[in-house]
DNA sequence: TTGTAAGCGTTATCAG
DNA sequence: CTGATAACGCTTACAA
């Protein structure tokens, strides 16, 4: 792919210097006199000189590339972080690998495989829940890798992340506090998902502690999408007595949720409360009492970049950060509910 | 990256033939006997055996990278395109290389010089706006690209899009059959983006076929956030005549429009109409008469990827690609709005 | 079909 | 501070 361009060595007789004085003043300024780096620069400019990575990756051992293996782009949350972390790289030189895998462990596998095969530097992946493979190929390369998303409670792997159990019973309590006793929850696909599974057992966790349980027919799993939301929520309200508050694991499910509650004519909040987690900005739009738990999406892009880099550059780095989830109450879906069981509230996320 | 791993040469020696048949073995599977092709097959699983990218694309002069140079990801229309577009690369064994620059054209120079550095065999860019340096560049690398999202008119470089100037014609023509005469645009920044620029001309264009021009005050020119779109139409409602169709270059501007309607108490449709681009799908529930252009982001990204891999592989190509737009019209912004002069109407995208 | 050997364009080591 | 020179791990003529 380089035929015909400027490589090294004539950049280098340009400047009148050895390739290796060249590669000097190019990668390491500080080691040539102040005069030939000048020569070496404005022959480079002169030349339009590009460096050759795969050369360049093959001599060093670095490849200048993180490698990120998430589930999809499609979902919004996923792509303010990958968003964040490909800019706080770009900073530093580095570029961005892209894998995604759609929920698919066998896929995550592969992709994570070719990463490394590109000699991805570094790696960072979504949530906890990885095959062993990925964890033993990561040993083999010594690759540096990190967890974004949830808290490896193993301690065995190095991640940043917030708990998000806790933050599905903060958002629970607070329908309990309203009042709720009858809730729904709208999952997405438990299986190979432990942000999913840690919600909803914070759930669970909330309600028990309060002496209520989530029946089975009170929980609904679907995959990430509008239609999802819209169905399930259908569904729930249709059980009888039904649910005056509902928790919607994701922003997605719970925009689907919003979307049928609009169309059902059942009002959010008062008939129903809706409280939820992720990227809430329009879901509150569509219902302006909801309640939600805000996500670091952006943080989370930049502190696994800075990670990486800190740690390929052989500075100290905490192997296990939380960071902090925000439960944003909007408008009032307050007392009113206290007094008469309010209709269905639903805890989106 | 690679220390300790297992290399090549003890694929080779394991399975007790010469590195360069362990090479074919491996990558032209269909020149060695079945029979050591067997035995290769067996050793490097056996070891674990993972190609190194970099050395293989020293000597092939190939990557198996493709680079994509988007704005940014914060839009979920670039986020579903780049989605495809990973998908369809990786099902060929090609891994994406991602770069974005915020619409900074100095940014995107620098993230393009940064994707041929690391050795992109094919590059995709989003519209026809770039700095002649990119396209110096790409030439002297011989590095295929194509433009997606727009056409280009020059023929000059390779593209798959649609026509965003006639895409805002047919939806500006849809507000005047309506019935609307005064037409305000909540429009992108121009700079740097010539598909708010097309867009923008065909409303002009739709207008003036029936006798009407855009004032200078009819347009509002914001960066995309709700926020803007927001701002931009209180402004808008806030001038005398009030249009009673609004023209929204893009959906994330058209959301942000709808919710301060809604906020103001504005029927939308009725007092006021809206008609878009680009993903509709949360706007169209945020005001369910909507009438907007829904961009084929998907398949973008897939054709964008075949047709790179198409080039890539020598077969023949389509140098310029025209996907269709669709308009969609929702509800009944109907025959209402052509008696009474309507409330504002708004075309997003 | 298989092996030998010469690169691919940089960086790193080691003298000078 | 600079210059030879040997890797880096793989592919690919060319020969056998």
């Amino acid at each position: 792919m380089n035929r015909g361009a400027p490589k090294l060595s004539d950049v280098a007789r340009m400047a009148g210097v050895s390739p290796a004085t060249a590669s000097r003043a190019l990668s390491t300024p500080g080691r040539v006199r102040p005069e030939t780096r000048a020569r070496v620069d404005h022959a480079a400019r002169l030349l339009g000189y590009v460096p050759h990575g795969a050369a360049r990756a093959l001599a060093s051992q670095r490849s200048r590339m993180i490698g990120a293996v998430i589930p999809t782009l499609d979902n919004a949350i996923f792509a303010n972080s990958v968003n964040a972390l490909q800019g706080t790289l770009a900073e530093s030189g580095y570029t961005l690998l892209l894998g995604s895998h759609a929920y698919n462990p066998v896929t995550e596998l592969q992709v994570t495989r070719e990463l490394i095969e590109r000699g991805a530097d570094g790696i960072v992946f979504v949530g906890t829940d990885h095959d062993p493979q990925i964890y033993r190929m990561l040993a083999t390369f010594r690759t540096p890798y990190v967890l974004i998303w949830s808290l490896d409670p193993s301690g065995r792997h190095p991640c940043i992340g917030f708990n998000n159990r806790d933050a599905a019973i903060r958002v629970t309590r607070h329908l309990l506090d309203l009042g709720h006793r009858r809730f729904g929850v709208i999952s997405g696909l438990t299986a190979h998902n432990d942000r999913v599974r840690e919600r909803l057992a914070g759930v669970r966790d909330a309600l028990r502690a309060r002496g209520l349980e989530l029946s089975p027919q009170a929980v609904v799993e679907r995959p990430y999408s509008f239609a999802s939301g819209q169905q399930a929520m259908r569904e729930l309200m249709g059980r009888r007595p039904s649910p005056t508050a509902v928790v919607c694991i994701n922003d997605v499910l719970a925009i689907g949720a919003i979307i049928e509650c609009r169309a059902a004519g059942i009002d959010v909040p008062g008939d129903v409360s809706i409280t939820g987690f992720d990227d809430m900005e329009i879901s509150a739009q569509l219902a302006p009492g909801l309640t939600t738990m805000r996500v670091p999406t952006v943080e989370l892009g930049r502190a696994a970049a800075t990670y990486l880099l800190d740690r390929l550059a052989g500075r100290e780095v905490a192997t296990f950060t939380e960071l902090p989830v925000e439960l944003v109450v909007r408008g009032s879906t307050g007392s009113p509910q206290l007094e008469s069981p309010p209709g269905p509230q639903h805890a989106v996320r």
